[in-house]
DNA sequence: CTAAAACCTGACGTTGACGTCAGAGGCAAG
DNA sequence: CTTGCCTCTGACGTCAACGTCAGGTTTTAG
């Protein structure tokens, strides 16, 4: 499989394929003409390379703990840095649950307006706010 | 309260508490000389401010929420906005939590060598990646 | 009164994960 | 053979949320 395949396959651009393979994230064995090719496998890899990223992992973090997860390297390191970014996360969610419940509050004050509303705005507000956001 | 009040206060360094400002998130009033001068709530607000960017929202949506949830802005407009973020936010908590539960299964697999060490087939995974998403 | 500390306004620097463009070569089809 | 798409290697551009420095004013402590 070429880059181009792999690209709309995992759902990247072919310059991130090229960025992860600079960053030590993903290898392709070389044609003779330099172009490079990849094995089937290569798409669950990308796709948890995107996992990983989108978790707020750094590349050099990533291409830590990939070898932990794929190649099962299992060291008293690896599994420390295993369970520091796992912990890391779990943070994030905790934190990202707090948000969501803030937002949550305000929505349901926002659709209950006289329980408790302090403030209702004029219709200029409203009148003003004319074409839809819809997204 | 000036700004470097605020910003030991909030936890912020000062030149985050201008850029705020900048992007229309948080007022000031200004003293005779051009000094800011701050409310005891901006300290709340600040959090806030965190709060939403630690959510991985843009100055711009931010400076859109903040209306609603601080001063009970309420229109069809504003009860969508804050849907749907708090939507996107739910649904990073969703990818985090099967990121961690990918992440846990490895160590697990990690912490007992007997049961498979050298090799075993991503299904297990996968299969076990089904769990509650906390909805 | 003076010196230090805090504040002001620009304005350029940083970082990460790419986007994008340039110029050159490679590959199956007509 | 040539057309057209794919690929290659640099290398510069981008964007956001600040960091940092410069040069000048204001406030505070002694």
């Amino acid at each position: 499989m070429r880059i181009g395949e792999l690209a709309a396959k995992s759902g990247v651009s072919v310059r991130a394929l090229r960025y992860y393979e600079e960053q030590g994230l993903l290898e392709a064995t070389r044609s003779y003409s330099g172009q490079r090719h990849y094995p089937e496998p290569a798409t669950d890899r990308v796709q948890l390379i995107q996992m990983l990223y989108a978790a707020g992992l750094s590349s050099k973090t990533i291409a830590e703990l990939l070898p932990c997860v794929e190649a099962r390297v299992n060291t008293p390191e690896s599994r420390a840095r295993l369970a520091a970014e796992r912990d890391r996360i779990e943070a994030q969610i905790a934190a990202l649950t707090r948000t969501r419940d803030r937002l949550d509050a305000v929505i349901a004050i926002s659709e209950s307006p006289e329980s408790g509303c302090t403030y209702v705005p004029d219709r200029d507000v409203a009148a003003e706010a004319g074409h839809s956001v819809t997204s």
